[in-house]
DNA sequence: ATTAACTGCAAAATATAATTCGGCACAAAT
DNA sequence: ATTTGTGCCGAATTATATTTTGCAGTTAAT
């Protein structure tokens, strides 16, 4: 499979990136094409593995998840096992929509979502602390989000 | 515009949240009716904001760009001027895909991604240092992921 | 209770879009 | 020069989305 993306994939990435909806007809005129290479070429980064998948963003606020944090973990060890309890327990609690390995002081970074700050509190004290292997966390609650992009740069 | 969400409402956001690209007939037998009132609760989803974009995810070791980081900074004032100097500022940059304004000692995470390690400090040197209003920055290199899910719970 | 208005649904018809196919042009290799 | 491969286009075909119509259940007002 070849990965080398020329100006006119990147461009292809670019638009899905920022609008996974709109229709193949309508990429093609916007990245100068025909409709039928425009298609070839996005089932190719399909096929590769460059696009992953496709997904539709909610309006936390709207489905009344208005609480986001991010939580930084320390481990009580640092050691393999420790590691695999922890990601384990976290797979299961669905408000933890992502788990990050990290550089520093801390181990994990978690971003959780909560309806407000009562149930947040309430899952962090019975889903998060009650990990076996935790030393210490320490929240940020998400006052306002400026920027989520959801659109990446891509490098020559 | 109404914004209850039944039951079937929560299943078609689950559902697009994971994957938007499913057709609407295929959605309407996992939902368990037919196309016509399937398509109908997804425009009004859309309409209402609750499904406010879809979005190609990108796999971004094969785009190259194999660096995320988290940058926890802390602005030299906490005055809203100060503010929109900064927020102004990151706009611009494209590798800082988010920007959150958090409660905590200090102001913003921003979450970054670059080409390699030798870019990213290029990048904080040159567009991230050298904002004015910036204080102190602390960046975290995240080593791997280990969810990234996509998919929030919708509360009832 | 009876009617009217509303809502959500299904089935079929229609419109739109995706996908496939055949062939052409250019480039690289022999 | 000829072959081989790649990427493109336009047209035909297939699949899918969307609209329309009408029916049934629910609610609210008379």
């Amino acid at each position: 499979m070849n990965l080398k993306l020329d100006k006119i994939d990147r461009k292809i990435l670019d638009i899905l990136q920022s609008n996974a909806k709109i229709t193949n007809a309508q990429l093609s005129k916007e990245i100068g094409l025909s409709p039928a290479p425009t298609l070839e070429r996005v089932k190719k980064l399909e096929n590769s593995g460059i696009i992953k998948s496709y997904h539709a963003k909610l309006d936390t606020d709207k489905i009344g998840m208005g609480v986001s944090t991010f939580v930084y973990v320390t481990l009580k060890g640092h050691n393999k096992q420790n590691i695999e309890i922890f990601l384990e327990a976290i797979n299961k609690i669905n408000e933890v929509i992502e788990c990050h390995h990290v550089t520093g002081s801390g181990d994990f970074v978690l971003k959780i979502i909560a309806k407000d700050i009562a149930s947040y509190q309430q899952l962090m004290l019975e889903k998060v602390s009650d990990i076996s292997v935790v030393d210490n966390l320490q929240s940020m609650v998400i006052l306002s989000t400026f920027k989520d992009s959801k659109v990446m740069p891509i490098p020559e």
